[in-house]
DNA sequence: CGCCGAGTTGAACTGAATCAAGAAACGTGG
DNA sequence: CCACGTTTCTTGATTCAGTTCAACTCGGCG
């Protein structure tokens, strides 16, 4: 069964017909470590859904890179959010590991959405879902010291400092690599 | 014409049907300033909109008050985000001025979602949005100073220091009162 | 072998918090 | 309409988490 199908049923039911439709235009893509799924935003119109592997999403504020967001197996990474702010740099997707991916384009998306009242629902919820998930790490940077978001995120990635170089890990906890060495320290 | 539908429709078109519809679920408030709109999370099952006023959205972390939002008129405040985080303690929205609003029960909503597609879609649209504004603000705390951030809100809200105490703002901002009222002797 | 990127460690600095005490504004009752 | 108490705002002194700059270590690879 298909994993991407699978994940979005997972917020909302859909129909075989619906689910037919949805298949018909995914495309899947296995590709190597350091691979560049993306380099500008400008190009960027699908979104992606991690298989096997780990992609991570930077962009540049000031020449100093920004790494945005991990996408671990059985995640979705692409421009939802910074695709919306063309004042932002461009971005850029890379793999962290040999990843397999199922990819939708946008316009396909938005076709299925007219088509289909139930994957619109599906659209809303993942939405949301995203606001809370947003809502929480605002909630992290904004009172949570760099030692605890450090935590809390190997409580939810255990294995990330294996799979993810220390220093992509310190940008996306907003903390500077010296200091993410520091936290470490005091094992 | 109702204010709260033309908002709507900045989202996505309505048709009269759908229009009509979500009128006959409407609710119509004129309430004094101080009001406590909410007191409890659990209590909390609409959504409100600004037709005149201002409202705060609050809730304690640590037996203190954490003012998480502002709503002004013409925009909508209510537990979207919040009500899905049972583990935060208690919130609640007061009005710091008279305050006119229009609200919609959760429930009328998802049954509107329900027979319409269309409204369904405005949903996506919306939370869509809120995602944006979220993703401004965690950008606004993550790499802007306190000083940046009260000069973009003074930015976007001119007459907000008119309206709203300063202690709100501060909070607003994720800094202290004190710390907001040195910012502005440095005019 | 020597270089290069990734990680560690030290010293100095800085933005903002905290603690604490005043000053100014506000509102409620006499 | 004034007097008093309470909340809101300002200002000063101190502390602290995290940054910056810089030097140094380690492992891998051409």
């Amino acid at each position: 069964m298909n994993k991407f199908i699978h994940f979005l049923q997972t917020f909302s039911h859909l129909s075989q017909e619906a689910i037919a439709a949805v298949e018909q235009k995914l495309n899947y893509h296995s590709l190597p470590k350091n691979h560049e799924l993306v380099s500008d935003t400008s190009k960027c119109n699908s979104i992606y859904f991690i298989e096997q592997g780990v992609a991570r999403q930077l962009y540049y504020k000031e020449s100093k890179e920004i790494t945005d967001w991990f996408g671990f197996e059985g995640s979705v990474i692409g421009p939802v959010v910074r695709g919306y702010q063309p004042k932002n740099g461009p971005y850029s997707i890379q793999l962290l590991e040999n990843t397999k991916l199922i990819s939708i384009h946008f316009d396909d998306l938005q076709a299925l959405f007219d088509r289909f009242h139930e994957i619109e629902r599906v659209g809303r919820i993942l939405a949301v879902h995203a606001i809370v998930v947003l809502q929480k790490r605002l909630d992290s940077i904004q009172f949570e010291t760099a030692a605890e978001r450090y935590e809390n995120l190997l409580k939810e990635y255990p294995a990330i400092t294996q799979r993810v170089p220390l220093g992509y890990i310190a940008s996306y906890l907003g903390i500077t690599q010296v200091t993410l060495s520091r936290i470490r320290a005091d094992h």
